[in-house]
DNA sequence: CGTTTGGTTGATGTATGTCAATATTAGTGG
DNA sequence: CCACTAATATTGACATACATCAACCAAACG
């Protein structure tokens, strides 16, 4: 379980290569640096972009806004993530991003990454794992909202943010607080149920002992209960921290 | 709409690259060539994988497989994909990827193809497509799951196949049948909705002359009523083809 | 402070799931 | 080519998870 830099479960030689690209894209970007309050957005839907970010601190988040009001947060970008690494390849972004809380951001024009990326197999090796590191959290997104019910998505939510939190604040297994900046109603947007509906889970976990989620910060009090619901949904990369799994000798 | 080597509203200084880097990739897969027949595994989940695919001809999935029985139909892989990219960077596919029809695929070892992904920017660039092309697909597909109804996703689907298979088959805007090899059940599994609902929804699009399912063939009776149903789950990229879309002027 | 935004709860409606029976199609061996 | 079997599709009856609506409360905010 150890993973000095983030980078889980990726072919060993390609570790080193990482790290590098890393150090050089944040190198680059540490120049530019964006503060932003909550609710501010970033990227229009379906407009021009040329930047690609990288979150120091605070959470942003990739929503999709329907012409009828519907929304979906389709991503969470926590401190540490690369993201609208796209936007060296297409001109225009079909959802917007927009930030959850207070948050610094760094950012770099696309030609001048795009450039690196060319000149620079570490640079453009860091930018795929990205893409493809996004692609892993989508894929169990989308099993998530296919084949799971409320509670099972909202726990696999809770274990997920934690998961990345300690990795990227290098805090341990042993974080089961940390702060949470959604709203309920915006919680049902990602998970695709009403805010009414995440309320009540909330509520249940809350009256179960297993965990709270109280003004914008989460308390994990059960994690192993809360790992048992998530479990079905939980792909091999994220079952990790064996403590707390149900079956010790899988 | 336009669109000669299917890549559609990259930057346009990719253009050639992007078809340069796709003649490439042909001519080093074009010697290896597997036939499958329907529903074989050509990846299990959580082994080491060596290869890179691209359908030739027939389709695929990838299916995560939960261990109560559920299961979910992630990506659908029609011709002219490449998948199981990710095979360059990491070892392990936490899914499966099975063929969903008599398939001829062409693969290539991960080590050859990251090779020429090293060293050449062209093979980079369009591998790097491929992964930002199903990135893009994700993201609708976790709109469509987590905001639209059975019938909205469905209309979806039947919508996106459809323009999938106008680029890659050239057939043009004309294409109201095709082939669909997937089950009731495998839909749903797409879906994220019982076998059972899937029956219902294609009865009632059969019943309102809007579009038949039957026996592994799609038949759309009215492209514009079914394109108004799936509307609003659709990207920018997506609406394409306004001789069918309901806002002509958009 | 009042006003707004977000959280909480109950009553009720509905889309979709589950179960089970039957019909249809596809597959297989004789 | 037929007969048998298994897989898939179809339909109805019933169950339920979740949505919607509406009221109220609590916290944040200018």
């Amino acid at each position: 379980m150890s993973d000095s830099a983030g980078f889980a479960l990726h072919r060993p030689e390609l570790d080193e290569p990482l790290k590098r690209g890393e150090a050089k894209i944040l190198g680059l970007m540490s120049k530019s640096v964006r503060r932003l309050g909550p609710n501010e957005t970033l990227i229009n839907a379906n407009t021009e972009h040329d930047y690609v970010y990288r979150v120091r601190e605070g959470w942003a988040g990739r929503i999709r806004r329907l012409d009828d009001g519907r929304a979906q947060f389709i991503l969470i970008f926590l401190p540490g993530d690369l993201f609208a690494v796209k936007s060296m390849f297409v001109t225009r972004h079909p959802d917007a991003v927009q930030t959850l809380s207070d948050a610094v951001l760094e950012q770099i024009d696309h030609r001048r990454l795009r450039d690196a990326y060319a000149g620079d197999a570490d640079v453009a090796l860091r930018c795929t794992w990205q893409i493809l590191e996004e692609e892993r959290r989508l894929h169990s997104w989308v099993t998530s909202l296919g084949q799971g019910d409320a509670e099972e998505r909202l726990a696999m939510l809770l274990v997920d943010f934690r998961g990345r939190l300690v990795i990227s604040s290098g805090a341990g297994d042993s974080l089961v607080e940390y702060d949470l900046p959604m709203t309920q109603e915006q919680l049902g947007d990602h998970l695709g149920i009403s805010n009414v509906h995440v309320n009540r889970v909330v509520k249940s976990f809350r009256e179960r002992g297993i965990a709270t989620v109280h003004s914008k910060r989460v308390t994990l009090h059960d994690v192993a209960a809360l790992t048992r619901i998530a479990r079905p949904l939980l792909d091999v990369y994220e079952r990790g921290t064996p403590e707390y799994s149900s079956t010790p000798h899988s």
